[in-house]
This record gives C-alpha cells, structure tokens and sequence, in this order.
DNA sequence: GTCTATACTACGATAGAC
DNA sequence: GTCTATCGTAGTATAGAC
C-alpha cells in the first residue's frame, strides 16, 4: 500500500524536519512514488500531516492499549493495588520511551506539544487522554489524601520522570556518559523511575 | 546592533520552525535588515544557528548562574542541607521552565535535544553541564546510600520532571483543563514537583 | 557594514496522459 | 491510481555598489 509507506515516510521526515522543513517531493521520493501521489491520497502536505498524527496515535494506542485494557479490567480498591498498576503502567510507559521504534514518533509529538497545531488535538484525542485519565484514577486511589489538583499536578512529575526519558534523551545520554542508551542504563532509568515513584506513591499522609 | 537582533529573531524562528523550515530572508525581514546581512555576521544559515545557540546559552546561564553561584558558595555537610539546596535549585528551574521567557529558548533546545546537532555541544558545554553537575553534587550527600549510577538515574528523573513543565506543556494543559497556564496552575505545578523531590530524596535507606 | 541585484536550486500545487 | 510536465513562488548564496 502506497499511502502507508507515505505515512511512514512521513513520520521520519516530519519529526526531523518538522513541517515546513519537510519536503513532500522528498518523502514522495524515499517511498518510491510520485509527489502528485501525496495530492492524491491526502489532499496536499497539510492532509499528509494530519494523517501523520493520526497514524501515529494509532501506533502508540496498539503499544500501549493492552497494558490500559488490563487496568481498566481489574477492579481497584486498595492503596497496594493501585500502586502496584500505576508503578506497571508507568514502566510501560518508561519502556516505550526507550524503545528504539518510539524515537520516530516522539520526534513529532514532541515537536507538536511545543507548537501545537491541529495535529496535537488527533494526537491528545487518539491516545494521550486515555493514558492521563488511567493515571489520574489510579493516583486518586493510590493517594486519597489528595484533591483533584493535587492528583493531577502529581502526575504531572510522574508522566514528567517517563517522559524526560525521550525529550531529554541527548543530555541524559551526557549524564550518564553514554553515547546511546544502551541496555544497562535502560535498565537503571527504570529501577530509578519505579524507586521514585513509589516513594511519590507510598509518601505517608501528613 | 543588528546581528542581536538577528539572533532574538532567529531564536523563534528556528524555535518554531526548526533549521530547514526557518528562512534567512524572512529572520533578516523581520530584523529589519537585508538577508546578506546573515553572510556578513555569521558566514550563512548555519553560522546563525550556531550563534543563536550559544545566545540562548549565554541567556540560561545569565538566568540559572545565581542561584547555581549561591550553591557552589554553600558548605553542604548534612542531608537536611542538601536536600534543602536541591529543592530550592529544582523550584528556581521549575520557576525558568514556567516563566513565559523560557518558551522561546526551550522550543529550540528541546527540538536540538530530538536530533542533536553541533548546537546541542555548545548548549550542553555552555549551561547544562553545570546544572547537572550540581544536582548530582547534592544528590549525592542527600542520598549517601546511593552509588554514583543510582544519583545519575534519580537525578534524570528530578529533573524530568521540571523539563515537562515544558517539553510537555500542550499536554499538560489538557490534564489542568486550562487553556495556558495561569498563576494557580504554576503555583500548584511547583508544590508537587516539591512534595514529589521532597518524597525522592527523603526516601529511608532500606 | 549594509544594501540591491542576480544566479541557481527546490518548493507545493495542479493539469493531463495513461 | 500513478505518472510526467509545468507554473509560480521562495529558498540560500554571492557579487558588487555605496
């Protein structure tokens, strides 16, 4: 299928070299067609883009969706179960930010939380609200001595600890003084991730 | 002087476009100058994305170095001072990362932190290594029980979590249910990042 | 130092053949 | 559906006037 490979082409060249440095002619070419082929398919760059989102949501909701599916399904009451979910969860969620296949996507989604366009809403709307809202329910279980506000802005740190892992990749690779990331270090961001929030999680009402 | 104002321009304009997507004629434009004028200060497009680099450098550390100063100048023995010191360096960057100023400077560092170029080195070299040197210094006496990987690890996530405040602001503002962040929002935002370190570093040794 | 003028390349959109 | 051809616009670099 031609337009798939333009998606994908798409995802690479748009997350690099963002929307107006993206060439259509370029991505045309590296998928082995026509540019007219992108009018066809998409209407033009800016149909490609938002398709780009889209596709990109859809990626992420089929990595991350069994995890949420098995929290939805389990029936939380207890301080330890809700934390012991949200710890899993949000080590999913680490794990998909050092996995190589989500460097190509958080290019673009990173790029669109700073300006965001049309494209932010298909993303936050496909994928990235699911994820808040398991967050949020869980952390008001795991912490009932919060409101809201403080839930939310909560979680806030902790999607923050996962997140870093990909937006700040080039300085944590400095910190650590590796060149990439490779399996140990993967390995401790994790072990620090899951020490940290416990200790969010665990912290006894004052 | 003009090539200041060249370097203000470009810092939205490869901010918000990145490098290809920015255009030489339209920076100088809005500089109020001719496009060559880029060729006599900076040799071309790339020379002044280099520069704007190194000014946003000059900028964060004009910003961070105070309170870095007033650290380096503080006797750390204890725990209890660490900490303190810690929390109050991750506030003032929490403070930068919420400050509407920082939004133009951290549009480029964090699309140069996506794919690193030449410009990431002179980012790095100019602030951010002092900044990550001094969290690891602290970290280290307020966790005596950790190793030198552990800080490392911990201190990605401490400082993941007042990078979010920006590289995740479009998101962040969905999960407040605001459409910017206003005064509570940022107020709330500081005091969980707070309880969260204050929960991270106050952690019993096991 | 700053400008104008120009050379050359690449862009996105579109029309029309097949 | 996919291609080629073409149009108008905009990109960077550079030479040379002042």
């Amino acid at each position: 299928m031609i337009s798939n490979r333009l998606l994908e082409t798409a995802v690479d060249h748009f997350g690099q070299r963002g929307f107006e440095g993206a060439s259509t002619r370029e991505i045309a070419r590296e998928s082995g067609t026509a540019m007219s082929s992108i009018t066809y398919h998409f209407g033009g760059k800016e149909g490609l883009y938002l398709a780009t989102a889209e596709h990109i949501a859809a990626q992420v909701r089929e990595r991350a969706g069994p995890i949420l599916d098995q929290v939805d399904a389990t029936e939380v009451k207890d301080r330890a179960t809700a934390t012991e979910l949200l710890l899993t969860v949000l080590d999913g969620f680490a794990g998909l930010m050092l996995s190589p296949e989500t460097e190509r996507w958080s290019r673009f989604i990173i790029r669109e939380q700073q300006c965001p366009t049309e494209a932010f809403e298909r993303l936050y709307e496909g994928v990235m609200r699911r994820v808040a809202d398991t967050l949020i329910r869980l952390l008001g279980i795991a912490r009932p001595d919060f409101d809201d506000r403080q839930i939310r802005g909560t979680a806030v740190g902790l999607f923050g600890q996962a997140m870093v892992l990909r937006a700040g990749r080039a300085a944590i690779c400095r910190v650590l003084g590796r060149k990439d990331l490779d399996a140990e270090s993967a390995q401790l961001l994790r072990a620090s991730l899951r020490a940290n929030a416990l200790a969010i999680l665990s912290e006894t009402p004052r």
